[in-house]
RNA sequence: UGGGGUGUGGCCAAGUUGGUUAAGGCACGGGAUUUUGAUUCCCGCAUUCCCAGGUUCGAAUCCUGGCACCCCAGCCA
């Protein structure tokens, strides 16, 4: 078990917990569980999830058992149960051999419902869809009773038997826990606990026609497997009575408790798994592994660390309060670790060519330069130096703002690392009067950065060597959305996407040790953000960039940019 | 009066058996240090806890009444 954060912050789950410990509730138990329904991939909500469950198990001795709740064969499919493990299992949590599928239970849960049939509690409906749910009323109405909820316990044993056994078409019967129709909760009313569906598992393939409902299924599953504390989202609260009515009505081996904490919402992005459907199979984003997505898949591409968000799950904190968490609370938690356990290095994206008049032609200097200015048992490397280099565009303006520190024509700034420069002239295209060079004048004296007589420099700029520069694409990424929140800004949540949301650039100049870079490994470009190498894309010795997060900048913000 | 939930600073969130000046994080503002306008480091940031009454020597914490927001009528989970 990994992460067991020792600055667990207090929340009402952990108090409920350390109540049931204290007055021996489960024996002295904890014992949770990760639910996926293996119908799509991961996202930042559930790492939620899971580091709670698994959190919680760490941290209070117990056990997390990783179970997939696979009862609906049409829109589960293996892909995801492999990328979900995959997820839960690069986050940082394991569950040694307690992987369990409630398909495994489908003979159990087969045998519960007989004996619901036989106590009186269950029976077969015959009525269609639409019959039902026009019995059922409404919010305010209380719903009628099925004309066949008195069937015998025989005849409802027979049907049963019948739906097992493929007499009847799909639809043709559903069995109903027999509760009351009038409860005011409305899924209190009579509630379908099988349904016939000829579909293929993906996991028992052809051998059940019938399929439990996730309400039946879940509380049996977890009194299977001794959950101690079930765990689940805000929405699952009105059917806290449900779960209970069937652990209450059968015979089971533990009786486990639910409870329920709010999921999580997020700035500029969407997390509902039918948003983001829709934006894979729209073509919104390149796949659910996009670096724009929100998906752990997502996540992972564009360069977090599972530390990362470990950390942002323990800030977030856990409560039943409806919130929505600022952008800025995940980008600081990578922020904060990437910029620990990041190596610097010097990449220059939109390059403009420096000439350095004075320095001689043809020569190569290595220059030594720290792979983390704050952490010196991280070594140094050489980087070289030649008289033709590129800098970032932008850090160069012939008219700029006052504030301005960065190059300007008769301005001393230095070369990180290198020399102090002096830019001594421009050179434009005639005809578009696009700067294409700038000609600049080295001190010698100042190598390594430092001028001798002491005099000061207001900027230091990041840089590369023409002739030994890599060139590499690079991907910037931004939020996805325009908006805070896609769903309340009005008209379709589509129309709120960020076009700039990746922005591809080609010909990036890059300093030549990041040619070894291995695909996934992360870097801190200087002045620039955490990068790291696309993990798909990439080839020997030719790596592709993606921008993780960028580096504060607080002159931007004054508008600087 | 359908049922269930939630309301503490811009965003999260401690605080819950009523008792000094209402934790902390993010964001924000200011300052120091700085060969990343980064990091780090100080300092500031709710006389007030959805509102209104009430109980009390004393209430974010108790009572009453409002208001706001979220979830529920799948043979989805």
């Amino acid at each position: 078990m990994t992460a067991p954060e020792q600055t667990a912050a207090p929340n009402f789950i952990r108090r409920i917990i350390e109540d049931d410990l204290r007055a021996g509730t489960h024996g002295g138990r904890v014992h949770t569980r990760f639910p996926p329904e293996p119908n799509g991939y991961l996202h930042i909500g559930h790492a939620k999830s899971i580091c709670l469950n698994f959190g919680l198990a760490a941290d209070f001795g117990g056990l997390c058992n990783l179970r997939f709740d696979d009862t609906n064969p049409e829109t589960e499919d293996v892909e995801y149960v492999e990328s979900i493990q995959n997820d839960v299992r690069w986050l940082g949590f394991d569950w040694q051999e307690r992987l369990f599928f409630a398909s495994d239970y489908f003979e159990r849960l087969h045998d519960y419902a007989v004996e619901l049939i036989r106590r009186g509690k269950a029976y077969v409906d015959s009525l269609n869809a639409e019959e039902i749910r026009t019995l059922r009323g409404s919010l305010t109405e209380p719903g009628k009773e099925s004309p066949h909820r008195n069937r015998s316990v025989e005849e409802n044993l027979d049907l049963f038997a019948r739906m097992r056994a493929g007499e009847f078409p799909d639809g043709a019967h559903v069995l109903r826990a027999r509760i009351d129709m009038a409860a005011p909760n409305v899924n209190l009313r009579d509630p379908v606990i099988y349904r016939i569906r000829r579909a293929t598992h993906h996991r028992t393939g052809d051998k059940w026609c019938i399929y439990p409902m996730y309400d039946f299924t879940h509380g049996l599953s977890d009194a299977i497997e001794h959950i101690t504390h079930s765990i689940c989202t805000l929405e699952f609260e009105d059917h806290r009575p449900l779960y209970d009515w069937f652990l209450d009505n059968l015979t089971t081996p533990s009786r486990p408790r639910q409870y329920e904490f709010a999921r999580l919402n997020l700035d500029y992005t969407v997390l509902s798994k039918r948003r983001l459907i829709a934006l894979v199979e729209g073509g919104h984003v390149t796949g659910w592994d996009d670096p724009r997505m929100p998906t752990l898949a997502g996540i992972r591409r564009r360069g977090y660390t599972p530390e990362a968000i470990r950390d942002f799950c323990e800030r977030i904190g856990v409560t039943k309060n409806d919130t929505c968490i600022d952008f800025a609370v995940l980008e600081n938690s990578v922020r904060e670790h990437l910029g620990h356990v990041a190596p610097r290095v010097m990449a220059v994206l939109d390059p403009v060519k420096v000439v350095i008049e004075n320095y001689p032609a043809g020569q190569l200097e290595q220059l030594p330069a720290a792979n983390h200015p704050q952490r010196p048992e991280l070594g140094s490397r050489a980087v070289p130096f030649a008289r033709e280099i590129f800098i970032e565009r932008e850090d160069f303006m012939e008219d700029p703002p006052k504030g301005f520190h960065r190059l300007v024509p008769g301005r001393e700034v230095r070369l990180r690392y290198a020399y102090f420069i002096k830019c001594i002239g421009v050179v434009k295209d005639p005809a578009s009067g696009a700067i294409t060079e700038l000609r600049c004048a080295y001190d010698p004296a100042t190598r390594g950065g430092d001028a001798p007589d002491g005099r000061k420099v207001k900027g230091t700029l990041h840089w590369v060597a023409a002739p030994a520069a890599l060139d590499a694409e690079v991907r910037l990424y931004d939020r996805l959305f325009r908006v805070p929140d896609p769903d309340a800004a009005g008209g379709d949540w589509l129309g709120h996407l960020n076009p700039e949301s990746a922005k591809v650039f080609t010909g990036c100049k890059l300093e030549p040790a990041l040619r070894a870079a291995a695909a996934g490994s992360r870097y801190q470009f200087e002045r620039l953000g955490y990068f790291c190498a696309d993990a798909a894309d990439s080839r020997p010795g030719a790596p592709v960039f993606n921008r993780t997060a960028t580096l504060k900048d607080s002159w931007a913000k004054t508008g600087g940019r």
